[in-house]
DNA sequence: TTGAAAGCGCTAACAA
DNA sequence: TTGTTAGCGCTTTCAA
């Protein structure tokens, strides 16, 4: 008895094996009360008939599809490709399948979204742009935890983890001035995001509230993108000719990165002895010899675990709690872009 | 009549619509005949109610998911991201769900596939690891399709596009002996990886040819990673105190920039003064500052395109093909670590 | 163009 | 511990 082209349900399984469907069924299920013998004999069956159970169709009895979505923005950051690689570790540990998304920065997620949910997953994670009032409205009453990561909707309910990212931003700025810095570049990130928002807010008013004039703080626009950082300081530094600062803090490493290479490489910058630069999420190219770049750590383990706990997919039923919001603090990974404070 | 919590199916739809619940199914079917009245009305009737269709339940009886698996080695590899990017978009254009799964590199990839399974996806698309010819067998025998991507199971019916890797090595031992290098240094990859392998043997064969005598090729084991590439380098020239040769060639960018880092680094070698470097893939980061690498550019767009090709989603049905390989040519992307033959 | 009805492959009561 | 039976939410004949 050949596996027939196509299909082996469990049925051919039962017949071969000489016992009832359902039978199959349990054999197949974790904690299912059926004899030892029996289960062998399926198992056996089964390997003969190259069977494999159908997820497809259990997930429509159990409502369950053991599926998660995950939405990213943008896997230009590698910051972001280490969050999908924890996620998809984690994830897979646990044996839940990952829907890779991913939203052009800053649009709008609901019809990723809405695509997700055709497909019944168990839980949404989603790393990018807005999410409206609607799509958060359809989660809740079908009951999909839906959680977001480095970033908030104001006013929603929805839950989240985050890196405090105002905090961080403070804590860069007490870094540079602590350095002696009191003249300042501020690559700016992704407008729409509140991840780049916050660290800017918090680094401009840890500055203002230390008595750095507003004139001393150069904002220049860096898409979050290396490319965008690297443009938007050859632009203000050898196109405008504007005045070297003390210090560049750029709102991710990526982004500082690639405003490094475009001082040192395009106009012979010294750092940090003509500039100091900071940046933020201590990404693995961050530590490397080019740059060493001293900058604010984001945890992504802590960080994915925390989401997942979000997600809490093991209890399926569970009423969905209302917006809670994880606040995880960042620090400062101190290598030789700014120099180090002796005082410690 | 507000949508209950949890589910909404189409017959409610269809009852509030005043409908026939088939008639709600045409509704969401393109080229289905229904009225456009009719249409209408239950389009209506399914926004009002947040409707949204359960794709679990019509690939029951489709038989076609819209879903594709991606098995990935490394993730820690930029190309690998570059690749799952252009996949990604690629396949979110045309509709379909992506199903992301890592394996160890050189593990064997039967656990992810049988995984993958269960979840009836329309085809899978393979770029890590192992594959076993009882996996390869129940995939044809299931009717999904199976794409290697940058990797041919010798022997194996398996489809796949690779870059002419082997080719691609021989035009970088072209390029380093036209720049005049006589001594080399050869960062070995994953050992289990045909790609790897390819590039090793292109290498070392044309060098050979050219009579570089063995002696002269120093075999180097770089893990394939950029930590791997970092610490064979130091390994060898600062432990072990090698002499330096005229040129290194990593069999894949990362790698290479991990030797780059830490011959100037941590040795203070010139590049490509003292010593050359040659890299593999043209992943990004090639191409900044610190690196402007000299490497063969592996073309991922077409790659990517062709695997979908291969992958038919279009012809459901259609009998898989047996094993076409395509091999896309690589080329030379010169820059700064190997100087270039003026002979142009 | 429409609706009724029969499944798709499985799980989950319910009896035995 | 087992088998029987009734769905899960959809698509798809088949008649009307």
């Amino acid at each position: 008895m050949k596996p027939l082209s196509g299909r082996v349900t469990s049925l051919d399984v039962a017949a071969l094996a000489g016992v009832s469907q359902s039978a199959v069924s349990r054999a197949f299920t974790e904690g299912s009360s059926i004899s030892e013998a029996k289960r062998k004999a399926i198992l056996d069956a089964a390997l003969k008939l190259n069977y494999v159970p159908n997820s497809i169709a259990s997930s429509l009895t159990t409502r369950r599809t053991n599926m998660v979505a995950v939405i990213l923005g943008n896997l230009d950051n590698p910051f972001y490709v280490q969050v999908l690689k924890a996620l998809i570790t984690r994830l897979q540990a646990r044996g839940v399948q990952i829907l890779t998304f991913t939203v052009k920065n800053g649009s709008n997620s609901d019809d990723a979204l809405m695509r997700v949910l055709r497909y019944q997953v168990d839980g949404i994670i989603l790393t990018s742009a807005q999410l409206s009032t609607r799509m958060t409205g359809i989660c809740h009453d079908r009951g999909i935890p839906i959680v977001l990561f480095n970033r908030y909707i104001p006013g929603s309910s929805a839950s989240g983890v985050r890196c405090d990212n105002a905090a961080g931003g403070r804590l860069m700025a007490e870094a540079l001035l602590g350095a002696g810095a009191r003249s300042f570049a501020l690559l700016k990130g992704d407008p729409n995001g509140t991840t780049s928002q916050d660290r800017q807010r918090g680094f401009t008013d840890c500055l203002l509230e230390r008595g750095i004039p507003p004139v001393d703080i150069l904002e220049l626009e860096g898409q979050s993108t290396y490319d965008g950082g690297h443009a938007a300081t050859l632009r203000a530094f050898l196109d405008e000719r504007r005045p070297i600062p003390d210090a560049i803090f750029g709102i991710n490493d990526i982004m500082a990165m690639g405003a490094m290479d475009a001082l040192r490489g395009e106009m012979g910058v010294k750092i940090p002895a003509d500039l100091m630069v900071g940046g933020f999420d201590n990404i693995d190219e961050a530590d490397r010899w080019p740059y060493r770049l001293t900058t604010v750590r984001q945890p992504v383990d802590e960080m994915t675990e925390e989401a997942l706990n979000l997600l809490d997919l093991d209890n399926p039923g569970a009423a969905i709690q209302p917006g809670i919001d994880i606040k995880v603090p960042g620090r400062i990974v101190w290598r030789s872009t700014i120099p180090r404070p002796v005082d410690l």
